[in-house]
DNA sequence: CTGAAAGCGCTTACAG
DNA sequence: CTGAAAGCGCTTACAG
């Protein structure tokens, strides 16, 4: 068949096949109950013509698309590959199937690309972003099961809800830096974002003299004078992405990590391993926090209600940290 | 409105505004020749009543979806973010919404997720992937316009395709190589797919005495091997990440990047940027395939005929190469 | 400017 | 085991 061709229809195939459209449908959904005969010459049929269902018409009668919208933060961040991969596992094992989308960063483009799910008629959403307001996963879940993992500012009582402790997380690491006998330990962050301020407050409840330093602005390079001066002997970062940096331009100053610096980043993503010295970091049990993800997804569509999860980081030690 | 409720139709719109329901649809749309006083009307009942417009039947009757789909050989590749986000705003620019699906380097799933992506429904598929074979493609555009981004091993004429020029790119970091005064370069790589293979080819045309290692097997502990004997100087990367890798085990086994063996990646992937010495690469115009890409199979879609692209690569240099 | 009818390609009862 | 009818929620001509 050529795509100039009309793409052929039930109808089609009732035709060619010399039975109704309804023996059709019912011989394609493999329903039992249809003769041996009918079955095979209408599949026969079906495969001479090249026929393939129309996705529209069947969700549109049938009320349900068997899909799982997922939507991200953007395609960029490595931390959310294996989630999504767990997602898909238990989606494939629910017999559902899983489209993405994302939204850069931006939370005007994220809320239009989670719209878009919604009006393209997914069963349920999971957001794996913290950059939804609250307001927008509310409208959200007054239409459709949706789950968030990770940490927006606040996640409404109609939505599921999978995430890490970062408090503990965090614990790991200072305690990590502590056993290692550091104590100037400084944190590094790259935005105020709800899981990075939950890091970032423990640390400041565990670090005698707390001092933060920002990546954006010239925080580095205060850092780093910090470190030559012998102020500042450990860095806790935000997250790897962070933590790789330092170590970068600890290395273009002439610093060596650990030996001047020791550092701990976060989320144990590939970089962390690909980087040198690599990177001692809290891991977090991402393919399962997307399995729960989708399992909760799925418990809420059959009208389950939405439930809360926490998951357990777990620390990784590396070259980084001494 | 809540989840329980039967979601309101535009029959319920009409019959709230007082209208029929193609006014109804007129109004939604935007179409000229609404009056003023029904169109506020409408609008109005299809706010209150919190309408939304059902994906499935509007697609079904109007023959389109307004849809681009993406298949991604997997979620972990850095190389294709870029690629992406040029597919995302050119399709954006003329009206269509972006889905995505991945494959996870797998074949068979992929293959799947393409069919998957067609059944949707959507109105033409871009693939940025090597990893589909010339049947594959081939199907796939016998039941709409597909356009590769990358280096299958063979590209059916039916199929639009953008790749770069990696041959090419392999002459610009091996001149580069030569300019440094390395003679002794080896070729590192971790997979025969065809855009290696051309950049080995390449490798071999130009160097005397090729040595070629493979980073599944010991390659790169004989790779290092050679470098300490003083046999190798050099090594061509078929990618960032083998760049990246190739620089981590250097200093594990003490060897210095660049003092002891100088590195060229492809791809100028964030990594490049990341590690320390940053890597010296071949850089694709990413976000111009991305959307040349998207321009071709928006063309195609209004019949026009499948056309191939080769976009010109370029040399970014870094600390890894001397 | 507005409405009634037909139809998109399927599935879902319901007869036989 | 099979077929005819009704309907999913929308858009597209076509009247008026």
């Amino acid at each position: 068949m050529t795509r100039t061709a009309r793409r052929p229809t039930i109808v089609d195939v009732a035709r060619a096949a010399g039975v109704s459209k309804s023996l059709v449908s019912a011989a394609l959904r493999g329903e039992a109950g249809v003769g041996a005969d009918s079955r095979e010459r209408i599949l026969a049929a079906a495969d001479e013509l090249g026929y393939r269902t129309n996705g529209w018409a069947q969700r549109l009668v049938s009320g349900r698309s068997d899909l799982v919208g997922v939507l991200l933060t953007d395609l960029r961040n490595a931390y959310q590959t294996d989630i999504v991969n767990g997602i898909e596992d238990a989606a494939r094992d629910a017999g559902f199937d899983v489209i993405l989308s994302h939204g850069r960063r931006d939370r005007g483009l994220l809320r239009a690309r989670l719209q878009g799910l919604i009006d393209l008629g997914v069963d349920a959403v999971i957001a794996v972003t913290g950059h939804l307001d609250a307001d927008d996963l509310e409208a959200a879940a007054a239409q459709l099961p949706i789950v968030v993992v990770g940490r927006p500012s606040s996640v409404p009582d109609a939505a599921g809800w999978i995430r890490n402790d970062d408090e503990e997380g965090a614990r790991l690491a200072l305690a990590h830096l502590h056993e290692r006998g550091h104590e100037r330990i400084a944190f590094l962050h790259g935005s105020s974002r709800p899981a990075t301020r939950a890091r970032r407050d423990t640390y400041r409840s565990l670090v005698a003299d707390p001092r933060e330093f920002d990546a954006d602005a010239s925080g580095i390079a205060h850092l780093l004078d910090a470190v030559a001066a012998g102020d500042v002997s450990a860095v806790f970062a935000a997250n790897d992405r962070l933590a790789a940096q330092i170590v970068a331009d600890a290395s273009d100053r002439g610093l060596r990590v650990p030996g001047d610096l020791a550092v701990v980043g976060y989320d144990n993503t590939e970089l962390a391993d690909l980087v040198r010295p690599g990177l001692t970091t809290i891991d977090q049990p991402r393919p399962a926090m997307g399995g729960e993800a989708t399992t909760l997804a799925l418990a809420m569509l059959r009208g389950g209600a939405p439930a809360r999860t926490v998951a357990v980081p777990r620390l990784v030690i590396r070259g980084s940290s001494g």
